[in-house]
DNA sequence: CACTCCTTGTTGAAATTTCAACATACAAAA
DNA sequence: TTTTGTATGTTGAAATTTCAACAAGGAGTG
């Protein structure tokens, strides 16, 4: 029982609620815990989209299937991890993806017009709660934004640099390391793990990075700025 | 004066708030007008993220500025809608964007954190528009979910036909108008117009959908179901 | 050490996309 | 009517990506 409030206390959408809060919000909130065999179907397509799910032990998946039958992984789910938030929260009538148990699970389970009509009492928690929402989706958000940012551009080399750039935006530093390894960098990209590695060796050749397992460093990367400037009207 | 008002009925973010009671509800958010000429910055990239912008009159462009100093133009802008929402709810620092107006504009700035904390006589208003904003962002996160489905595919004939297949699904008939025209539908499956007009070419040739103009019609497209059934594992 | 597993880099051919250019159709404007 | 402009389709060459296959280098194991 303990563990279950360790997760939800790392949880962000518990975020800035005591500890000692937290058993009285789910009650509040009437949050249950189901449990689900391996393969079993936590949230079928089609399944009102009215819960937000919480991974409390094990492993989920999120597939979806498309007009061919072809069913693809779009997340796999681990402990702390929320799911079903944007569609309860968007007001869809039914998810368009099936959550799956990628192993034994248990998943805590949130009516979502619950927690977002202030209960009888007005607990200042769910308020919280309320925002701790409102701050994760808008941050998956930007999540996508920065991806969509990557991916749109149309070469390997350009979606490599835009991702490098931004990485070294965000950390502050021109030496990083990244989240992913090549392959999960290239799926990230999306472009092919072969040519993704030549590209970086074209990169590293030119002087323009230096790159070694997750460690990067840009050189003579960022001195091209005002290349555009005075371009105006032209966008 | 009214002319605002009705923008602001018409706007997501004031839905389900009385007309009458806007005018309170700005008093008590603070929300002024401010003025732009064309050009000028409404946002400037690196400013505090800490409001909500609404477009009442002219037009802006969202732009991003990379590291090379190229400029490229994220969104457009018309009244009514909103920017920076995103950002203030995620609760980053700085705005990663530029917003500039098109042509001279009116724009309307909510401080965010008025509008998130609850007001001293917790106005029902307050409660409201936080979940308007919740569902708002909720939304445009199955948006842009949506395009990274469609995009991540690899080929623009697999693009396009994930990007009709999800269209006919939503509006719930094999015969349906996109919003695009091709120039557009090219630029949302990020491929280049002319390779999109020769696969369109190519699918209508091969029988499987019917094509002219915004109008489709998807025929030997559906019964390839199953086709991955039992495909248990492997993914 | 030998062996296996895994990650990364490399390569060349086939497939695909991009790019630039032009043809056609249609609608609006003169 | 002619003219102009815009949207769409088409085409072929150049550039790029994908695909399949293999090589090299660790890490871990027996």
């Amino acid at each position: 029982m303990k563990k279950y409030f360790d997760i939800l206390h790392a949880c962000p959408l518990f975020r800035d609620i005591a500890p000692q809060e937290v058993a009285k919000t789910l009650e509040c909130l009437n949050a249950r815990i189901s449990s689900f065999d391996k393969g079993e179907a936590v949230l079928s397509e089609g399944a009102p989209a009215s819960h937000v799910g919480i991974v409390m032990t094990g492993r989920l998946q999120i597939e979806q299937t498309d007009f061919f039958g072809n069913r693809s992984m779009i997340a796999n789910l681990i402990p702390g991890e929320l799911f079903g938030e944007s569609f309860a929260c968007a007001g869809i009538k039914e998810v368009p993806v099936t959550v799956r148990a990628a192993e034994h699970a248990e998943v805590m389970l949130i009516d979502c017009l619950k927690l977002v009509r202030s209960c009888s009492d007005a607990c200042p928690f769910h308020q919280q709660m309320i925002l701790n929402l409102l701050q994760i989706v808008a941050a998956k958000n930007l999540i996508f934004q920065q991806k969509i940012e990557v991916t749109s551009k149309r070469t390997t080399r350009e979606k490599l640099m835009t991702y490098l750039m931004l990485q070294a935006r965000q950390q502050g530093r021109l030496e990083f390391e990244i989240p992913y390894d090549r392959q999960e960098l290239a799926d990230y990209l999306e472009v092919e793990r072969s040519g993704l590695s030549a590209e970086i060796g074209k990169l590293r050749r030119q002087g323009m990075i230096e790159a070694e397992h997750r460690r990067f460093k840009l050189c003579n990367f960022v001195n091209h700025r005002e290349r555009s400037s005075g371009c105006f009207g032209g966008l």
